[in-house]
DNA sequence: GATCTATGCTTGATAAATCAAGTATTATTC
DNA sequence: GAATAATACTTGATTTATCAAGCATAGATC
C-alpha cells in the first residue's frame, strides 16, 4: 500500500474521531459542529452576512444542506434572513446578536476541546502540521 | 483564535473534501468509502475475519452502523457470516473471494485518487504529515 | 447453581445529509 | 426584446448514520 493510500485511511479515522469529540463537546450549547461552522464563517465574514451558496462551499455541504441547517437556526434566532435588492434569487444569512454571543461561548468550548485533542503536539509541530494540510486545501 | 481551534476547522474542511473525492472515485465499483474501509480492515486482518464490534471501532462507526452496512455487502457476496463456537453472541464477518477481488480493484482506484489528491506534497512531506497525524491518533 | 451484570448484536425511531427535480429570478444570445 | 441558458434556492424522496431499547448469551457473584 502506498504512502498516499495509507494516509487517506489514517486521515479518515483521525477526522472521525476529532469531529466526534468536538461535536460532543458542543452539545452543551445545543448546536452541532456543522452549525458551529456556520456561525464561524458568518462571524468572520466582513458583514457577518453570507449567501447560502457561499456557506455551502465553506462548510463543505450541499445547498440543500444549508437550507435544512439554517431553518432551525433561524427559528431560534441565531441567524436571520436578509434579501439582496440587487438579486431577488438570493437569500442572505446574517448573524444575529444572539448568534454572535453563542458563537463566542461555543468557541471557548471548542478551544478547550481542541487543546485537549491536540495536546500530543506542541505549537511548533502543530504549525508544521497545519502548514502541510494547507498545501492540500 | 488559537492554533488548536484553527487547526480543527482546517482539518474538518480538508477531511470533507478528501473523503468526498475518494467516495466519488469508488462509485465505479459500487461501494462507498465506508464499505471500502470495511474491506480494508478485513483484508488486513490475520484471518480475514473480524467481529462486528472490532469493525465498528476500526471504521469509527457504531455497532448498529456495522449491522446496517454489512447486510447489503453480505447480500452481494462481498462478506459472509461466521459464528464463533466459543461465544454464541458473536457474529463474525469474513471476507469472501469476491470481496477480496473487489478490494484489490478498488484499492487501485483509491491509489490513483490519493495520488491525485495529495500531489501537492512530496513523499518526505507526506511522511512528516503522516507522522504528526499518528501522534494524534 | 440462581441471580445479576456485562457483552454482542439487532431493530425502530430519528437526524443529517444527499440527489434530482422544480420554481423563481437574472444574464445572455440571437 | 423574446427565447434560452444559468444561477440561487427549496422540496420530496432516499441514504446513511445515530441513539435508545431490546434480546440472547456469557461471565461474575453470592
Amino acid at each position: 500500500m502506498s504512502l498516499q493510500s495509507a494516509f487517506i485511511i489514517q486521515q479518515s479515522s483521525l477526522a472521525s474521531k476529532l469531529s466526534k469529540k468536538v461535536d460532543g463537546s458542543l452539545s452543551v450549547h445545543g448546536i452541532s459542529f456543522t452549525e458551529y461552522m456556520i456561525l464561524h464563517h458568518l462571524s468572520t465574514s466582513p458583514l457577518i452576512t453570507m449567501r447560502r451558496i457561499e456557506l455551502a462551499e465553506c462548510v463543505c455541504i450541499s445547498a440543500s444542506g444549508v437550507t435544512r441547517l439554517i431553518a432551525p437556526m433561524e427559528k431560534i434566532g441565531l441567524v436571520e434572513k436578509e434579501s439582496n435588492p440587487r438579486d431577488a434569487r438570493q437569500s442572505l444569512v446574517k448573524l444575529t446578536k444572539a448568534g454572535e454571543r453563542l458563537y463566542k461561548d461555543a468557541s471557548v468550548t471548542v478551544e478547550h476541546c481542541a487543546d485537549n485533542a491536540l495536546k500530543a503536539l506542541n505549537d511548533v509541530q502543530l504549525e508544521k502540521l497545519s502548514a502541510l494540510c494547507q498545501k492540500l486545501g
